[in-house]
RNA sequence: GGCCCGGUAGUUCAGUUGGUUAGAACGCUAGCCUGUCACGCUAGAGGCCGACGGUUCGAGUCCGUUCCGGGUCGCCA
């Protein structure tokens, strides 16, 4: 193996042209391809900026001709030479024009042969790939992948600094708090048999930094929650984090709009059009069947319980008494909605929850539908007018007594459809949901449960209703929605301490548990806290969908599986009994089902 | 915790009603080759068929259990 004695990287791989012809450079990086023609070797040589050919001929010296004869795939190579146009150019990568004529190679680290191939469109399953994620990561695609997330960084940093906020890093080692999420826990060694958890978010200790009277603070916070995993959710996470004093709602909408509008246009070249059009709650819920709906596509729901109310066909009109009976119309659906395919999709239906499935089908042969022995044909066409439908279309209709069941299916069934049909445009579509009910009815229980953290704020005009009706009360929160996933949230907090244990009164809280849990944000508040409130945008699906990925592990350099596992270090892993011992921790043996 | 899909060469996959020595492509190794860039040609090596147990004269194939990976519901205030 050579050292770099005497050598210094004049260039990247990815930064000559035409206009470097004659120059003598100096360049390092893996070797991707060696192509040996016998009295022609060439070798592609690879760094994070771009690929660059190597030309090995019989001007070549001979021993740096041998020596290239043995480079194999991944080496890791330093070369000097001249640069010179290509006789025959490749204009399909961006230094096609030129190459490099070899004067001193030196092999500055060998590979075997590696468990896949490091191009972008490898097959490889990703467990393979992430067993060896170094690898993975040298592929093009992730490079540029968690490039650009440090661009987006950046730019974020430079935003909120520039608007007044200053970055402040809180601790990993927090007080546990067992709302909500799961805590991550961290046995202490010096207070046996106490635990310190990792942060669900930095809530407290922001709200503590406004009380503080840093007045604008910012964090790119990473977040734990031990919870199931998803192709969007990862147990570590990293927050766009956000507080500012002295302001209401629409001042964290703006600040959040205003970032939004520059990332996409510094990142992407992208103009993103402000004022974020704005939904209302309870509006997504009755037209979209979802708090997170995605508006670039229509198929809006509607109700049918005023058409079917006084009908014969009972599923229907006893349902449309209390509950819900809606539905969608699939435009043009009847092509891709083969009899076979309906019943995929009511099994997909009674997969989340829904009773079954009924469906209209409007065809040149006329209606078909799984329902129409049960109803006249006025009532039929009362619901197929309701439902706008024409020949072509597909009605689907859902009946349940839970309302709110009712819709989220819908909502899941319209998604579903819209993929199918691939009526969903390009794009990034933004929506701020507002008007969040503070309380959200707990359809199996029946009991009024916390949408969101204990310290939200409820609007002024329903404060009234704290303790009459509950399902009147609104939330100073908003999430922000972008093509059908939910990127962030916030809201304006609570500052009154005698508001806040009406809250905790309402959530079921005692006094002395409030206390023992976030006792140290109510000490604070007694000492003037100033109105305040913030955000927490998901960086991660951020990137995800600005990158146009379908996981987050393809913007995270180091993601967890499905399991909870990190397959390269193969962590978590068992403790040995020394560490247990010094911790006072015990391991109970799993019991039998 | 529930449901669905997958696990066969380094990689991606095929493998028929259970039946000779488990195949292909790419990759790898060696040789040849003057302009390749998915180089080409020739030859070769490479298998705990995820693991354990069962049925059978015989299991990659059937059954059970389990492990691993992916998706999803629950969960994620």
């Amino acid at each position: 193996m050579d050292n770099m004695s005497g050598l210094q990287r004049t260039h990247y791989c990815g930064d000559f042209s035409i206009k470097n012809v004659g120059e003598q450079v100096v360049v390092c990086g893996w070797t991707a391809k060696q192509r040996d023609l016998g009295v022609l070797i060439f070798v592609d040589l690879r760094d994070k900026t771009g690929i660059v050919q190597l030309a090995f001929d019989d001007n070549t010296k001979r021993d740096i001709f041998d020596k290239a004869f043995k480079v194999r795939s991944e080496f890791v190579l330093m070369a000097k030479g001249v640069v010179r146009e290509r006789s025959s150019k490749n204009l399909e990568i961006p230094t096609g024009e030129i190459e490099i004529a070899v004067e001193e190679l030196r092999v500055l680290g060998v590979s075997e042969t590696t468990p896949f191939e490091i191009t972008d469109n490898c097959q490889t399953s990703e467990s393979v790939r992430l067993k060896h994620r170094y690898l993975d990561l040298r592929r093009p695609v992730l490079q540029n992948n968690i490039m650009f997330r440090h661009k987006v960084t950046k730019i974020t940093r430079d935003y909120f600094d520039e608007h007044g906020f200053i970055e402040i890093e809180t601790p990993i080692l927090v007080k546990s708090t067992p709302e909500g999420a799961r805590d991550f826990l961290v046995p202490s060694r010096i207070h046996p048999g106490e635990f310190y958890a990792l942060p669900q978010s930095p809530q407290l200790y922001k709200q503590l930094s406004m009380v503080a009277g840093f007045d604008r603070y910012m964090q790119i916070a990473r977040c734990f929650r031990d919870e199931d995993l998803r192709a969007d959710r990862q147990p570590e996470f990293t927050q766009i984090d956000f507080e500012m004093s002295f302001v209401d709602v629409e001042d964290v909408l703006g600040i959040t709009e205003g970032y939004i509008k520059r990332v996409f246009s510094k990142a992407l070249g992208i103009d993103i059009e402000t004022p974020i059009e704005r939904m209302t709650y309870k509006s997504a819920i009755e037209r979209f069947g979802s708090d997170k709906p995605d508006t670039r596509y229509e198929m809006e729901l509607f109700s049918l319980n005023d058409e079917v109310r006084d009908i014969e066909f009972k599923v229907f009109s006893q349902t449309a008494i209390h509950g819900r009976v809606g539905g969608f119309t699939a435009k043009n659906a009847g092509a891709k909605y083969s009899r076979k395919e309906i019943d995929k999709l009511t099994e997909e239906a009674r997969g989340i929850g829904a009773k079954g499935l009924a469906w209209i089908k409007l065809s040149d042969d006329g209606i078909s539908s799984s329902f129409s022995k049960f109803v006249t044909d006025d009532e039929m066409n009362a619901i197929i007018k309701k439902a706008k439908a024409e020949t072509g279309d597909i009605v689907f209709i859902v009946a349940d007594s839970k309302i709110n069941l009712a819709l989220t299916v819908l909502g899941t069934l319209r998604t579903i459809v819209a993929k199918k049909l691939d009526i969903i445009k390009s794009g990034y579509n933004f929506l701020w949901i507002v008007d969040m009910p503070f309380f959200e009815l707990d359809e199996e229980s029946g009991e009024w449960v916390a949408m969101h953290h204990p310290f939200t704020s409820p609007t002024k005009e329903s404060l009234d209703y704290l303790e009459t009706d509950k399902s009147k009360v609104l939330a100073k929160a908003y999430d922000l929605v972008l093509n059908g996933v939910e990127l962030s949230s916030g809201s304006i907090r609570v500052t009154d301490p005698v508001l806040q244990k009406r809250i905790f009164t309402l959530l079921g809280l005692s006094d002395e548990e409030a206390h023992r849990k976030f006792g140290y944000l109510l000490e604070a508040f007694k000492y003037g806290p100033p109105p305040h409130g913030g955000m927490g945008i998901g960086l991660d699906r951020l990137i995800m969908q600005m990158q146009g990925c379908e996981s987050l592990r393809d913007v995270t350099a180091f993601p967890k599986t499905q399991n909870a596992c990190e397959l390269m270090t193969q962590s978590p892993s068992p403790a040995d009994s020394e560490q247990l011992k010094e911790l006072s921790l015990k391991i109970i043996e799993k019991t039998d089902k």
